[in-house]
DNA sequence: TTAAATTTTGTAAAATCGTGCATTCTAAAA
DNA sequence: TTTTAGAATGCACGATTTTACAAAATTTAA
């Protein structure tokens, strides 16, 4: 076996189990527990898991669905989830979109609460069935080979039909004046009906993207009742937003 | 043998078992080790694989890393899985349903192939997605947990509405007498209603799950037109089959 | 505090790697 | 067809990486 096999081992096993033990391992693989010692230590040095006494944890800033390097503005996107999270009481129904907030959002939700979610995005669900209490109902349709979502018209079907409590809107563009926007004429669709089919609409965004807008329109502000960004609620460039009604957090 | 063949060779080694040894292939092909290591060298400078020490694995498959070796009897898989892809000469529809055996099909797909792939499971997407020529549609529904696929009145409805050439049928368990079988109530609904819905069920399943029986019945045997196991289709096993009409491969 | 488990440190052996060089092979030019 | 430059190959050898084992130091838990 390569090493670098023993690594992708670990690194999966700490991920579905959270943590792992050092002779556990070392058993498995029939390796010494030297040699899981070192590939411990190179993970950890990595930042891929966490090495701890006896064995390993997860790491909880690690994204497994997609590095997190990848994710562009990682940190931002991990404060607006845990803000996310203060809007679920627990036994509401959700719609989440696609987008790598979204799946922040997906990923730290807190393992005790419960809630049923209905979502197109890929990534999103394998992140919420990892969440045993909660109920993942996927909205099928046909898959976009770029952002792992279901497009067209089955899926907004599907949406039109969920009466949901609240929906996290993830990506997009946000301007106070032109409201919420897309580059994906699809897309724009899809989110119009998931905006009709919710009680309560939350869009995520990081700070970034505010005062910015593509070309096809979403929803107005006055739509939109919760924005969360990565920024103080006090923060000058979420004021226009608190004029128009929005409550910011 | 060409240096053109032995890079050939080595890409498709690791294609389809995701890692190769150095000395392996030096063994195998018959060359020096330091040829071998020249041209993973050569593969590595290309992006094609990822050289590694002592050897070399794929690079390929991002998002969800899929172990093989958590797969059970992988090796039989992959044989089944190249002979389920004879099946598809291009333009198809097709319904697959879960399953490890479905899950080598979909990755080791051609790639050159295109087809419009209607599917319950995620992991299967996910797969399917990393295939530019392949439309896949997802089967909405409630997510079940273990195994990450559609069930449910939604899924059972949408795979009604489908047209499909032939399905791929996996897992389950098989017994020329009493036909396909299933552990789980809820995953035989949804397999009586894509064998419903396609013009040709193939039935992919390794041979250790011939000659067994489970407590719900999927179809009979004379529904299924094609058997694919990882046997000669000559092997005596099979025999009960062929004598039933199906064609085996 | 003590005993057990775990980690660190050091060492040595095995496997693997990179490089220079002579030889062989391939394919384009004559 | 023959010639020849350039690429590919095999071999030798020192460098590096990986691994297992052992002893001493440290941490954990009772």
């Amino acid at each position: 076996m390569l090493r670098e096999e023993r690594l992708n081992y670990i690194i999966n096993e700490v991920r579905i189990r959270n943590r792992v033990l050092l002779t556990d391992i070392s058993k498995k693989l029939e390796v010494s527990e030297d040699t899981i010692r070192r590939d411990l230590n190179h993970l950890d040095d990595q930042g891929k898991i966490k090495k701890v006494h006896g064995g390993a944890i997860s790491n909880s800033f690690h994204v497994y669905t997609y590095k997190e390097e990848q994710i562009y503005a990682h940190e931002s996107k991990v404060v607006i989830a845990t803000k996310a999270h203060r809007l679920v009481q627990g036994g509401e129904v959700i719609i989440m979109t696609g987008g790598t907030t979204n799946l922040e959002v997906a990923r730290l939700f807190p393992k005790d609460i419960n809630a049923t979610v209905f979502t197109p995005s890929l990534p999103i669900a394998m992140q919420l069935l990892e969440h045993p209490l909660i109920e993942t109902i996927f909205i099928g349709g046909k898959l976009s080979h770029d952002a792992q979502i279901s497009l067209g018209g089955d899926a907004i079907r599907t949406i039109m039909g969920i009466n949901a409590d609240l929906c996290f809107l993830g990506m997009g563009n946000l301007d106070s004046q032109f409201g919420l926007t897309e580059f994906d004429w699809e897309v724009v669709q899809l989110k119009k009906a998931i905006v009709e089919s919710s009680k309560k609409v939350v869009a995520l965004t990081i700070s970034e993207k505010i005062n910015s807008s593509q070309r096809f329109k979403v929803c107005s502000t006055t739509e939109i009742h919760t924005l969360i960004t990565e920024l103080d609620p006090e923060h000058p460039m979420v004021e226009p937003f608190k004029l128009k009604g929005l409550e910011v957090i």
